[in-house]
DNA sequence: CTGAAAGCGCTAACAC
DNA sequence: GTGTTAGCGCTTTCAG
């Protein structure tokens, strides 16, 4: 267990300055080809790779951006770990990772996150106290949250970045479709009270229905969570009066709603109640649930958060909130038609 | 934007020098309750935190845990990364995360992570080369394999460890259970050629049959993928004689094959044919599919790569090899009892 | 283009 | 217990 070599080793072996060996390892340095070619050699002898730590220290840029997390039991979550740290190891940085107990407010992380001079945060289905937004901002560490927006959003310059589908957008889509297609008893499970997602879901939901002159019949809350659901699916079911439509504010949640309805109250969908989804996780595609929803566009959101992300580490960009586009996918749990009887 | 204050800056407020501001910070450090208290004080004034990466260049540990993953799309490892970097936080170490491509040798991505002075490294689903397990070996820093083992298992004592399910056994009981049950056509789909679980299972289930005087009816190969497995189950059952019992090398795998077998080929599961899995991931026990499955037991698996890594970064220990025991999960997949007609 | 020298922010001897 | 000093391994002026 030899201990790793060191510039200066590679410089002694290659009879140059350390300097030189600092320069042919630092991109668009000044180097003699001459140098450059001895300093290589002496280096692969050696397997001398620089040290990443002590580099940052002294250019006071770690490449290192932090990922906070939360919810890895909805697939969508690990899509976006699998599609961001790709990206961002192209892009020359890496990912130090951190997992957030769902709905606490990430501050406790934070700090230690910051310890490790990340040059940029991206914050993914967490919540950020404004306080650590505020002292982020101050340190100069760009934070562009994503799928989740600050709570005073329009106010005045926020400092922080988001990137976001159109989910009021798309809960305007759902309700749409559930009404133009028949049903009359519309209900809904919300996810997190306090999550931005599935407020402004069912915020674009109830106004859509509102336009259409329609109300929610009922609304009960999953929390995100697949058996939460069902037992928010049991509720709303439990009365006389059953609903026949449902809007779940994700798909992990309405995938638990549809095992429910079918295995435990031997409803039919898209007969006895019609099912709409949120997210498009690719096991709302498998044969056996086949579920309509509204589809976020992963790529372009990975796309915005990286390329913000960048542009604000390298200062060419101040805090923007992007929004994307949503899509409707039918699929099965919503019927083609009115029924004739209607 | 202003720059962190340094320990310089507490110790002048403080009236101490610097290193009394550094011993406050270090556990274990002998500092006076008067001093420890002028330090603390001064540093919330500032917020001063200490810099992590000028300790790690000093300290030669970076309290940095290297994760390297592929496969997200099988939810087994999502909760690997959840457990993993939860329980890697409370003992105090950071997780540096890296996605490799399927199938590649994750040696480029490795170079990368040596860079970062890394404490120690996880690899899941990925494979490591010989040359670069002797590298880490010679630099020592530990690795422990998670889900995987090397090539020439048992020859001599390997430099890295690994933490793995008892793949054999597991595929045994695999074929036991469909033979008890009265399948007698018996089909298997394989993982990646290359990787070791698939290797294993396979191997215990077709021992297993040959000790049961069977034979394995046919062989596909469905690369751990979704699509790929759905193919290679409609070349399974394409021909006349097709097999009545299925073991697939993992349940992402085999609900692809469960949709293909009912949905396309309208076949009854468990009636027509039997089907089990293996790992046990939440989507095995959702209400349509209620696959019967081997369990990996992801806790002790766990529980085992975090305290064998923690001792080997601490000196404690030596490299080793653990195997946890799996356990048959049986729900709706495969026939209570054989046939009355057999 | 190259080497010498300073120093990033911190910890760890070492004297006192 | 405390301050002083010497680096950790590297980048970056600054002369030459």
């Amino acid at each position: 267990m030899k201990t790793a070599p060191r510039a200066q080793d590679v410089a002694a072996l290659a009879k140059v300055s350390q300097s030189a060996v600092s320069r042919t390892f630092t991109p668009g340095a000044s180097v003699s080809e001459e140098t450059r070619r001895k300093v290589l050699a002496a280096a692969k002898m050696l397997g001398y790779r620089p040290n990443a730590l002590a580099r940052s220290l002294i250019t006071r840029r770690s490449r290192i951006v932090a990922l906070v997390m939360s919810y890895l039991d909805n697939q969508f979550y690990p899509l976006v770990i699998e599609q961001l740290s790709q990206r961002l190891q192209k892009a020359g940085y890496h990912v130090l990772m951190f997992i957030a107990e769902v709905d606490e407010e990430a501050d406790g992380v934070l700090a230690e996150i910051l310890d490790y001079q990340v040059d940029g945060i991206i914050m993914a289905s967490a919540n950020l106290s404004p306080r650590l937004a505020n002292s982020c901002a101050d340190l100069g560490v760009p934070v562009v949250q994503f799928n989740r927006v600050m709570e005073q959003r329009g106010r005045g310059r926020s400092k922080i970045s988001s990137v976001t589908s159109a989910n009021e957008s798309g809960g305007r889509m759902a309700a749409r479709l559930l009404v133009e297609r028949g049903y009359r008893r519309i209900a809904l499970i919300a996810g997190l009270e306090n999550a931005s997602t599935s407020i402004e879901r069912e915020r674009g939901f109830t106004d859509e229905l509102a336009v259409l002159e329609m109300r929610l019949w009922n609304r009960e809350v999953g929390h995100y969570d697949f058996h939460r659901a069902q037992e928010a699916t049991q509720r709303l079911f439990a009365g006389d009066e059953r609903p026949d439509g449902l809007f779940v504010a994700n798909d992990h949640m309405a995938i638990a709603a549809l095992d429910m309805l079918r295995q435990e109250l031997n409803l039919k969908v898209p007969e006895d109640v019609g099912v709409i989804g949120f997210d498009d996780v690719p096991q709302a595609a498998w044969g056996a649930y086949r579920l309509t929803t509204v589809r976020q566009d992963l790529e372009p959101m990975i796309d915005a958060t990286v390329a913000l992300l960048c542009q604000q580490m390298t200062g060419e960009l101040r805090p923007a909130d992007i929004v994307v586009p949503c899509a409707l996918v039918e699929r099965a749990t919503v019927r083609q038609r009115p029924p004739s009887t209607a």
